[in-house]
DNA sequence: AATAGTATTGCAAATGTTTTCATAAATACT
DNA sequence: AGTATTTATGAAAACATTTGCAATACTATT
C-alpha cells in the first residue's frame, strides 16, 4: 500500500521519492556534471524505481528540438524507398533523431497533408523525395525555419536542399550504351511521369539520345507500367509476343528490367542474344540474377546516409547553407545487353 | 513594418490579429460548434494569414493524445518488412495517426532503446515484429498504459497482443510438400535463428517433419544465410557445386529462395527437373520469376492492415481486451518443386 | 419590461518540463 | 577566524496549449 505507484510518474513523483526538487531531477538529465554524484545516484534510484521516462512534449515546448525528422516518400514499398529510407534512417539515428514517416502513393495532396501533420508535431527537419511538389507543399516548407531536403534528384537549380542524381544523365547513359551496342529497335519501358520527376528526368534523357542517332520509337514498343514486377512482366509480355519486337528494352528503373526479363524468360527468348535489357537503379539482387542486369548504378544508400547526415548537420546548426550534392552514376556492364548483330 | 511576422506565431499571434482570446482560437480547433460562426471565419482567417500550426506537443501535456504510433521492426529494407510497414502505415493513417519508425538491425538492445525513445514522445501505442524480445522490453511495454501489439507471429497464449501466422506450420506444409513430392535429400537455407522466433519456428516445423519422414539432414546441405539474395546465392552455390547435392532445397523465407534459383542458374541446373526449391513468405515478384516459385504463402498486406487497424482501435478505445489474430497460411504449388523422380 | 434561459467569450489554472536567479552550504585563501 | 569562492540546491517564471468556470450579451417568454 505504501506504493500508490501507476498514478502520474512524472518529475514530481521523481522528486519526491529521491528528496529533492524538481530543478534537480531535471538537472541530472540535462546537466549531470552540476549536481552532486550521491544525489545523483539518489535521483537515479527512483527514476528507476518508478519506471520515470522524461516528457518530451513537455521539453519540446521550451524550444527545446522535438528530436524528429519528417520523412515523407511515395511508397515504402519498394526497394528502392525502402533502401533509401533505411540508409537515411541509420543516418539519422546515429544523431540521436527519431523519424516520422509518412507514404503518400503518389499523391501530392497527401504529401501536403502529411507535411502539415509533421509540422504540428514540430518536425526538426523534413526529408522528401524528388522534386515534384504542389506549390503549396514548397511554400509551406519555405515558410518554416527547419532545414528540408529532397532526396534522388539532383539538379543545380533546386528549390530546396538536395541530395541526388542526375536522373536524366541516367537515361543518357542507359540509352547510349544501347545505341553503342548497335540497337535500333528499342522499347521503352517506363513508369508514370505524372508527378514523378525522376522518371521523367531519366525518360527524357534516353529519349534524347535515341533522337539524336536518330532512332524513332515505335509507339507498340512505349509503353507504361507501375513499379511492380507483375505489371512491368504483364506490359512486357504485350511487346515480346507480338510479331516484330524490338532487340533491346530500356526500362525507367530495375524492378521493371526484372519483369521485363521474367517475361522473356516467359517467351523463351534468350537474354541477352535475342533480346538485350537494361535497367536503372542497380538495385539489390539486380547482380545476382542470370544473367546479371545490366544497368545505370544509382547509390541509393549513399543518397539516403548523405541526405540524413547533412539534415542531422543542418538541425544541429554545424551546417547553415543549401547544399546540393550530386552522387556519382555509373553504368554498370553486366549480362543482358549484347552487341545488335544483323543477321539473315 | 506593419507585419512583424516570423516571430512566434502561436496561439497569441492568431488571437491578437483575430481580436479574439486565446480561448476563443483554440475552442475553433477543438470545439468548433461552441463558438460563433462569424468568430470563427475571423479567426480562420487569421490562421491563414498567419501561417498557423498547432503545436501538439502542447496539446499532448494535456494528456490529449499524441497521435503517433511507434513501430520497430529489425529492418526496413527488406521485401517482407516493406510490405507490412506499408500495409500498416496505411492502416494507421486512415485513423488519423503518424508513424515513428526505427529499425534494429536484429539487435535486441537497440530494440529497447527505440522502445524508450518512443515513449518519451509518447507514442499511444506501439507495434513490434514477432516475439523475440529481450525481457527488459516486455516489462519496460507491460508498464506503460498504452496497447501495443506484434506482427508476424501468432501464438495463443503470447505475451501481447498479436496479429500473424503460425510460423512453424509454415515450415510444416513446406517441408511436408516436399516429402509428399518424395524428396528425402533435402537441403535446408535459413537465416541465423538466433532472437528471431519467426525463423526458428519456421525450421523447427521442417524439422520435425523431416524427422518424423526419417529424413535425416546432411550437414553440408544445412545453411545459414543473411536475408539477402547475393548471400543466399552464394550460400547455395556452394551445396550445388559439391560432388552430392540434394534434390530439393527448402528455404526460411523467399528471397533465400530467390538466391538458390539463381545459384541453380549460374550452375545451369534446372529447375524444377534437378532439383526443387520451395520459399516461405509469397513475397511480391515470387510469382512472376520463372519458373515460378512454390511457397507458403505469409499474407503480409493483411497482417499489417490488421494490426494497425487493431492497435488505432485500442487507443481511441474501441477495443479493450488483448487480441491474438492468426491469419491463414496456404501453400502455393506452383513451378519450382516437382516429384522426386529416382533415376538410374 | 422584467425574468429566465441560452449562446458566446474571456480569465485563469493546469499540464510537465527547463532554466534563470537566488540562496545555502562547503571549501579555499589570507 | 573571517572573507571570498565555488558547489549544490530550490523557487518560480516560462513554454503553448486546453478547459472549467464565470461573465457578458443576446433571445425568448411571460
Amino acid at each position: 500500500m505504501s506504493d500508490k505507484k501507476q498514478n502520474k510518474v512524472d518529475i514530481f513523483a521523481v522528486a519526491k521519492r529521491a528528496r529533492v526538487s524538481i530543478s534537480t531531477v531535471s538537472r541530472t538529465f540535462n546537466h549531470p556534471e552540476l549536481v552532486n554524484p550521491a544525489t545523483r545516484k539518489k535521483i537515479d534510484t527512483a527514476v528507476r524505481k518508478l519506471g520515470y521516462i522524461r516528457n518530451r512534449a513537455a521539453q519540446t515546448m521550451h524550444g527545446i528540438r522535438s528530436g524528429t525528422i519528417g520523412l515523407v516518400v511515395p511508397t515504402i514499398d519498394h526497394a528502392i524507398f525502402a533502401e533509401v529510407i533505411q540508409a537515411f534512417s541509420d543516418s539519422v539515428d546515429a544523431h540521436g533523431f527519431t523519424i516520422l514517416i509518412a507514404s503518400h502513393g503518389y499523391d501530392l495532396e497527401r504529401e501536403y497533408a502529411a507535411l502539415r501533420k509533421f509540422l504540428e508535431h514540430r518536425v526538426d527537419g523534413l526529408a522528401l523525395i524528388g522534386e515534384d511538389h504542389s506549390e503549396e507543399a514548397y511554400e509551406l516548407i519555405e515558410r518554416q525555419n527547419i532545414p528540408a531536403i529532397t532526396m534522388w534528384n539532383y539538379n543545380k537549380a533546386s528549390r530546396l536542399s538536395c541530395v541526388g542524381a542526375d536522373n536524366r544523365m541516367a537515361g543518357i547513359l542507359a540509352a547510349q550504351h544501347l545505341v553503342d551496342l548497335g540497337h535500333r529497335e528499342i522499347g521503352l519501358l517506363f513508369p508514370p511521369t505524372q508527378d514523378n520527376d525522376r522518371a521523367r528526368d531519366r525518360r527524357s534523357g534516353a529519349q534524347k539520345i535515341l533522337s539524336d542517332a536518330d532512332i524513332s520509337i515505335n509507339p507498340h514498343w512505349d509503353i507504361e507500367s507501375t513499379y511492380s514486377i507483375a505489371d512491368a512482366k504483364a506490359a512486357a509480355l504485350l511487346i515480346l509476343r507480338s510479331a516484330h519486337r524490338p532487340s533491346a528494352i530500356l526500362c525507367g528503373n530495375d524492378v521493371l528490367a526484372m519483369g521485363v526479363l521474367y517475361a522473356a524468360s516467359a517467351c523463351e527468348l534468350n537474354v541477352p542474344k535475342d533480346l538485350s535489357v537494361i535497367g536503372i537503379g542497380d538495385f539489390k539482387g539486380s547482380s545476382e540474377v542470370e544473367p546479371s542486369l545490366t544497368t545505370v548504378r544509382l547509390p541509393a544508400r549513399e543518397i539516403g546516409r548523405l541526405a540524413g547526415d547533412y539534415l542531422s548537420r543542418s538541425i544541429i546548426g554545424d551546417i547553415t547553407e543549401n547544399q546540393r550534392v550530386g552522387c556519382d552514376i555509373a553504368l554498370i556492364e553486366r549480362g543482358t545487353c549484347k552487341l545488335r548483330s544483323y543477321g539473315p
